[in-house]
DNA sequence: GCCCGCGCCTTGAACGTTCTAGCCCGGGGG
DNA sequence: CCCCCGGGCTAGAACGTTCAAGGCGCGGGC
């Protein structure tokens, strides 16, 4: 009675039979390969969608040994990682390559994340922003080839895409020092991927510029360490910008600068990280270091697929340009600035 | 040379030739099944590891026709997606299944996403607050069982588990009322699934406490809807509390009450809905009406799985009732409120 | 002493594809 | 006349697993 149910889904051989020819021809058409005659492919293609047919991934794949999967490990809570997951697909997609998904939350560690993957048969991984240690990623790697996307792993048996974290920070840092300030902040990312070399490149950059009146306030990579951090930062003498690990530990600043009741950018600059969807959020607007997601997602399925067929790729490391975005977060100190004493 | 290319993943016949026995008996053993001497088992269990042996789920599925899979359609920028998708995985874990994950993006639309979990072979579909026309959900579900989650469609063929809007928005007016709140606004979440039943009862909440004083901004489900539909509410005389579709469109109003100076909640108060560990955020700590998600999660693999296994269920729609969290956004209205006139 | 039953194990056939080899048939070159 | 060629098609074997059926000892009841 239900529909869905009883009859079991159309098979190929089910066409094959409705069209009156083998197995293999309704395959070969199914496929748009050459060598079947016209006759014959709009019969079998009537046949086919007359039985609402769809081949059967699982079969296909255990059959010819290419399962066109790559496996993507990403965090469910991370709006960064969606918008890579975002560029994944359509390039995916590019290559004639499918995606399967497989989502670290709280209660689902990275390692069962993979091995759901593993069982999967896909031809290779895509790991985004690991928290996993490098040398269980490079074991990984002796399964199944591996990019690791966004964050580093020195090791030479796994791919790395990546931005060049200190370039970034390099390039917040002058943007802020062309506006005038001297007192910059920054808020770490705690243990997460990617924070120590931010704060590196961070301390760096103000030695480059002859600051010397550096102040690390320990943050996270959300939006509740980012405030918590902020609120250390008000006690003066106050930076008068903040360079913030990610743009939600970014958003997270502004609202306790904005709680604080100090105007931002005239109070207070605040730069973010990554270019999220939360930056362009208009009510934010946030300045940040924009990676390009696109490109990186399209690099990391390049190298997915060329480690996959066997090519021999050179560099396993490909580190990309991140470029400034500027937007309505940063402006140049107020000229008489009330921060000197306060409290 | 690089590992993980050259020999061929290890198979069940492989772990059998090694292990000295059939590969049927590998198979039992693999399973956790009656059927196989001590001996025998750790014998086998020994030579899969050492091969590194991991069942291909593919050929599995294939012979045994039950695919132990469940589809899952969600949003990759839906923060309250990621809540529920984080409650599936336990709850489909429990009892047995696996998840298949396929996600909306901006460049790949619902069809798309069901359609690649159709040719897994998936037993049922859980779709996440989907956009797509009740009509062609229905048409799905004669391919497939479909149970839609966090939106209502009234269709016979298709399960429903939602949460009853009406009550929590009912529960959020309470709560305003009984501090005190006369002139409570709604930013609502536009075309948004649920939008227009929060609306609603919105509406009559109100009109069953005998407040005609209404205001309904239009907004949406992200903060930048939010943050604007939130000025609008700035001009007086201005309203003392306002309750948003969403915890993002609320995160976003706040945004914009913090810019112009206000202070939450002494001068206005600010409810979200969904309890999305947005809402969790220390900084936020926003009073929210939280629809329990892992219950909601549970109930829709539960039921997934016994429409995938022929059980007659008797409601097709399942209505949960949600709660009220109060944080710290609710305050009854200041005394003396200074918002009569002020531009 | 025969046979039944039971625990342990193997054999062979599926599942729905794709791939390799080869068949048939008509035409052209030797 | 024979051979070869090539287009169109098919038969049958894979792929890695599970499942049904059955074999082989061995102990116990008759």
């Amino acid at each position: 009675m239900g529909p869905g149910r009883g009859g079991r889904r159309a098979t190929l051989a089910d066409v094959a039979a409705r069209a009156g020819v083998s197995t293999a021809l309704v395959s070969i058409v199914m496929r748009d390969l050459p060598g079947a005659s016209p006759a014959n492919r709009t019969r079998i293609w009537q046949a086919a969608t007359e039985l609402g047919y769809r081949p059967d991934a699982r079969a296909r794949l255990l059959r010819s040994n290419r399962s066109k999967l790559i496996g993507v490990v990403f965090t469910v809570e991370q709006a960064f990682h969606a918008d890579i997951v975002t560029g994944l697909y359509s390039a995916a997609d590019n290559v004639g390559y499918e995606l399967a998904l497989s989502a670290v939350t709280p209660a689902r560690g990275e390692q069962q994340a993979v091995a759901s993957l593993l069982t999967d048969r896909c031809e290779a991984l895509v790991l985004i922003g690991p928290q996993t240690p490098a040398a269980q990623i490079a074991e990984l790697a002796s399964r199944a080839p591996v990019v690791v996307l966004a964050r580093a792993v020195r090791d030479r048996a796994v791919d790395v895409i990546r931005n060049d974290d200190a370039a970034g920070i390099h390039q917040a840092v002058d943007h802020l020092v062309a506006q005038g300030h001297r007192r910059i902040a920054h808020i770490d990312g705690g243990r997460a991927p990617g924070a120590t070399e931010r704060r590196n490149a961070y301390q760096t950059a103000l030695r480059r510029h002859g600051l010397t009146d550096m102040r690390l306030a320990p943050g996270g990579p959300t939006e509740g360490p980012g405030a918590e951090a902020a609120r250390t930062l008000l006690t003066s003498p106050r930076p008068t910008a903040v360079l913030a690990f990610n743009d939600r530990t970014a958003a997270g600043a502004m609202d306790t600068f904005h709680r604080a009741g100090l105007n931002v950018p005239a109070d207070m600059s605040v730069v973010g990280y990554d270019d999220s969807h939360l930056a362009r959020q208009t009510h934010l607007n946030l300045t940040t270091v924009a990676q390009d997601v696109a490109q990186m997602a399209e690099l990391a399925i390049q190298r997915a697929v060329d480690r996959a067929n066997g090519v021999t790729v050179r560099h396993r490391e490909t580190i990309l340009q991140p470029h400034l975005v500027s937007r309505e977060t940063t402006a140049p100190p107020r000229p008489n600035p009330r921060s000197l004493k306060r409290a």
